[in-house]
DNA sequence: GTCTATAGGCTGATAGAC
DNA sequence: GTCTATCAGCCTATAGAC
């Protein structure tokens, strides 16, 4: 374990650089000489630190996967306060989505490379997350239908999908919204854009799932 | 250009094989070696007929924008029938998304690694086929509009990245799909629950966009 | 902890026999 | 058209100096 504050620093670049390469190149081209130069550090560190090129990358999704296991937690609210009802928490969640997309920009890129990558094989730290985070959409979707908010018509488990489908393929499909929304800007997009599609796509779902968002019946 | 069928049954061959690891692997892991084992062929024979590694893989992603291009233009009619409506564009596009998904399985992994490697800085044949994709979805969500059929809350731009994302991310996500549905299937998703899952894409999408499908009016 | 040097294996690609 | 032999370069990983 690193003990100094220049070692964390150290590990944290390679790590930094790590995510962003991985993201961007995937990880069979992308080299550990790559790595190297992106932190600014000697590549010798990296076997120092990870021990390997596959260990290094199972520490960038565990550290990922951190990430959005606690922005996911976020969406449902501590014991004792008023509990909000389902479709609150879909709006809850879909925002929750976006700001976590918005301070993680690699991550859809890294998450889908995972998922194409490994299938499902790898019991990696990424996928469970995701799995749990469906399961409580289909839940509150569930309780929506129950509560006579949603129609019955949707199958909860493919309304699931189809609601946070929307803010990862924004992210995923970069060239072609650009192309679609005809934008030149190279950081596209930006966080402005991403949070008012976000805002789409929640009442999208909403009435997806058959509830008016302006809040009228039906 | 090869004149014999044995020579033809070759070409096929590796571009066959080729798609298929492409989609599976990524370009970079996928080697020569790979491509040549899984066609049956010598991997010298892959110069032969494509000259290098990069010129085979576009003539991979040429092939299949080719078949997404002839699929696309079925959902519009030809010159002189009645002219659909808006929404029954949409369930037609869906439906022929979906048809088009269950022919070529490796489609939705290649194109998405064509994005995410390429990022739109390629002037390849797929993402002007997307492209014009999502234009013709977003004019027919704009024509719905104009008729009263759809809300017009919906930017037409952001309902055609809904629309088009839910199909194509089903696929996508294999792995944590077949989690949320309970399924131990290894060829999952089988045809019929494709299929399943589309005819909730286009009611999903359609109510998303502001019409109850079941045909009643606001 | 950081760096240099280098081993050992694999990869894309070519030359040339048949 | 098909196949074998082979090269030059790059990649991961390790040994060991500092």
């Amino acid at each position: 374990m690193p003990q100094t504050a220049e070692s964390t620093a150290t590990r944290e670049g390679i790590l930094e650089a790590a995510e962003h390469l991985f993201a961007k190149q995937g990880f069979t081209k992308t080299t550990i000489k790559d790595i190297g130069t992106a932190a600014q550090s000697n590549p010798a560190l990296i076997y120092y630190y990870f021990g390997s090129k596959d260990s290094l990358y199972e520490a960038v999704i565990e550290r990922l996967a951190e990430g959005l296991r606690s922005r996911a937690a976020g969406a449902w609210p501590a014991e004792g306060g008023r509990r909000p009802t389902p479709p609150e928490v879909i709006e809850r969640l879909v925002a929750g989505q976006s700001a976590f997309l918005a301070e993680h920009p690699a991550a859809p890129a890294l998450m889908i490379r995972e998922m194409l990558d490994h299938d499902g094989q790898r019991a990696g730290a990424f996928l469970p997350v995701a799995t749990e985070l469906f399961r409580r959409v289909r839940g509150t979707i569930e309780e929506g239908q129950r509560q006579g908010l949603f129609t019955e018509e949707v199958d909860a488990r493919f309304g699931a999908i189809s609601v946070v489908a929307q803010l990862l393929y924004f992210r995923l499909a970069r060239a072609v919204v650009r192309r679609l929304l005809e934008s030149d800007d190279p950081d596209f997009p930006s966080t402005e854009l991403q949070h008012e599609f976000a805002r789409h796509a929640a009442a999208f779902g909403l009435r997806g799932l058959g509830r008016d968002p302006a809040g009228g019946q039906r």
